[in-house]
DNA sequence: CAACCTTATGCAATCGATCCCATTCCAACT
DNA sequence: AGTTGGAATGGGATCGATTGCATAAGGTTG
């Protein structure tokens, strides 16, 4: 038979409510009980059900994850620091994939909602404030990541995408290159927009205008990289340096380089975004933006956590509106760029920025 | 205020029981009594509370999902996959990360039980069987996958890792390879050891005896596969094929034969184990061994959906023993292996198997 | 010794949906 | 007319833990 409350009461001897009270820690018990309702507890392997506990409590200890896939090392590097913070506070996620469709995003939201989560991290599409707010107002914590919906009321973690594209391209300018590649994604994206304003940012200050030329965006696909590469190199003048800002797409462009005999720093320096293992262990190591997506992770849990320590205090109280935050893009220097004439110095150091908006 | 059954059943005109019953389907019900209340229930917004029905009915539609990590590519297809076919069948994920850790694992099972969950995809470290089997007898479906801890009496999905390997192996003989290195995981890894059976099987039966000198064994590491091919290439005579059994390593593995110049597949012809999206836009084009991850994920979940619904009918009968399913290994040919000698012929076609242990 | 407070405990309601059992209503049959 | 049976509905217990309120036991004080 499974093991209630009724149980270990019983077997202690005492009834439910001290039971309950002596597991829960309330200083309304004696010691002497407390310890002989552990040990019946204990003798019973008594395993709390957390389905009633919840609907008595409105405390469900469930997180939702809402983000678009997994394959992206982004997304699953997120979902793994949210997991291990939420186990660590004694939450467990539950886990939905959107593939950035609203309409499944909405659906997702409000199941969660059924379930009684506490908190939702959200990936999102930025396409359902709304659903979010009315959440929020039920009670349930919201955190948004990358995107922010712009109705929406909770708080976000946001990338520095401009930013970092915009170091990127600064240390390129910085070793003297002036015909700078860029394969980026859609400016429909949000990412690509951003990455593209900052390339484009760098250039103007110092005095260059952007040629289209040198400009391929497209979709986030392998496909696209070997296309665009392709394209770039063969035009002329050839360019001396690439930022490569379409993450997937540097899934292509690195082989084709690799088999058109491209060497690298030395005909073509070349900056990635997104850090993944492949790309320190390329030969040479590839010099990268890297987006922080643990820190994303992290910071967003560290709202979420607390958003819902306040819950706890002041049940029902009113919601403000949330903080944007935003994660710091970092270089990361490796051996893919190098100055275009020869001796030149290199600059050092990593560009952080870490800005409240 | 939140709404609730009673809300919509007051709203409609009728009682508890009948809006419950008119909502669910239930065939007692006359026609107009259930559009009045179906209309109640939209006009109210009502959303049923998934956690009071979880208690009375122990249905809660949630299953648990548990893994060592995101990072690995098998790792994060299979919780896509199960994700998905999870929402479509109406059942939420919960997530939990063990690192490849039992005693986090266990801890993780036992919370996923308190939880109320119905059923557990478990990709575990195999230490955990009697837990599992314990979580069994409570009524909550389990599915091992990959690893089957031998105490474990749930059905099990696994790959075939050695057939994998020896169709590597095969394929690279009928090129007329002779001297194949292999680049493994640890022995103590189940992985490393299948693979590496598969490989020594196919070698011997061709009268081949492995040879030492062509042979790494090691952690799951790209730095481990960086050390290993560069001793491999040192060794005289040198290997002309190359299995590379270890994931992780192929991330050392590849920019190193590409950096020193190694010709794929005039020098050396190179089959890898898993496929992930670069190896497929390598230049050359890898062949590889996929192990079928997404289909390791679908099988599972097929299982698992199968015991859900077994146990709606069945409440607490006996648990058979599960059976176990094998997801064949496929070879995927692509660019990097090519014959010995000039003038050989290339032979076709994947090899599949799918054997029922 | 009564009035009173403190401390520890038990009773019973509660969360929200489900479902067994009883009840009502109406038609059909003897 | 009286009985039977089927269909539709309502009442209330139930899942298991939590918690407001009442109460008992023990100690202190006037």
């Amino acid at each position: 038979m499974r093991i209630g409350l009724k149980e270990v009461a019983a077997e202690a001897g005492v009834s439910r409510s001290t039971a309950s009270r002596a597991l829960s820690g309330s200083p309304l018990i004696s010691a002497e009980t407390r310890a002989a309702v552990e040990e019946a507890a204990a003798r019973l392997n008594y395993r709390p059900n957390r389905l009633a506990g919840a609907l008595r409590t409105r405390q469900s200890h469930l997180v939702g994850l809402v983000l678009n896939n997994l394959i992206n090392a982004s997304f699953h590097t997120i979902a793994e620091v949210v997991q291990r913070r939420a186990a660590a506070e004694g939450y467990q996620v539950v886990l939905g994939i959107t593939d950035a469709d609203p309409a499944r995003e909405k659906a997702f939201l409000l199941t969660l909602a059924a379930h009684g989560v506490d908190g939702i991290v959200m990936i999102g599409t930025g396409k359902n404030g709304a659903t979010t707010n009315a959440l929020r107002a039920e009670g349930v914590a919201v955190v948004n990541v990358i995107r922010r919906p712009i109705d929406s009321a909770a708080p976000a973690v946001l990338a520095a995408d401009r930013e970092g594209a915009h170091a990127a391209t600064a240390h390129l300018l910085d070793l003297g290159h002036e015909r700078i590649g860029f394969i980026g994604g859609e400016p429909t994206a949000n990412s690509g927009r951003e990455r593209f304003a900052g390339y484009e940012q760098a250039l103007r200050e110092r005095g260059l205008d952007p040629d289209e030329s040198l400009i391929e965006r497209g979709p986030f696909t392998p496909a696209f990289g070997t296309e665009a590469i392709a394209r770039l190199l063969g035009r002329t003048p050839r360019m001396t340096a690439l930022f490569a800002a379409n993450h997937e797409a540097v899934f292509g462009i690195l082989p084709t380089l690799a088999s058109t005999g491209v060497a690298i720093p030395g005909d073509l320096s070349l900056v990635c975004y997104e850090d993944i293992p492949w790309l320190r262990y390329w030969s040479p190591a590839i010099t990268v933006v890297d987006n922080g997506a643990s820190e994303l992770g992290e910071l967003a849990m560290n709202l979420l956590l607390h958003q819902l320590k306040q819950a706890r205090g002041a049940e029902n109280g009113e919601t403000p509106n949330g903080r944007a935050y935003r994660v710091g893009a970092q270089l990361i220097l490796r051996d893919s760029t190098a100055p275009r004439a020869r001796g030149g110095d290199r600059p050092s150091g990593p560009t952080a920025a870490a800005v409240e908006a």
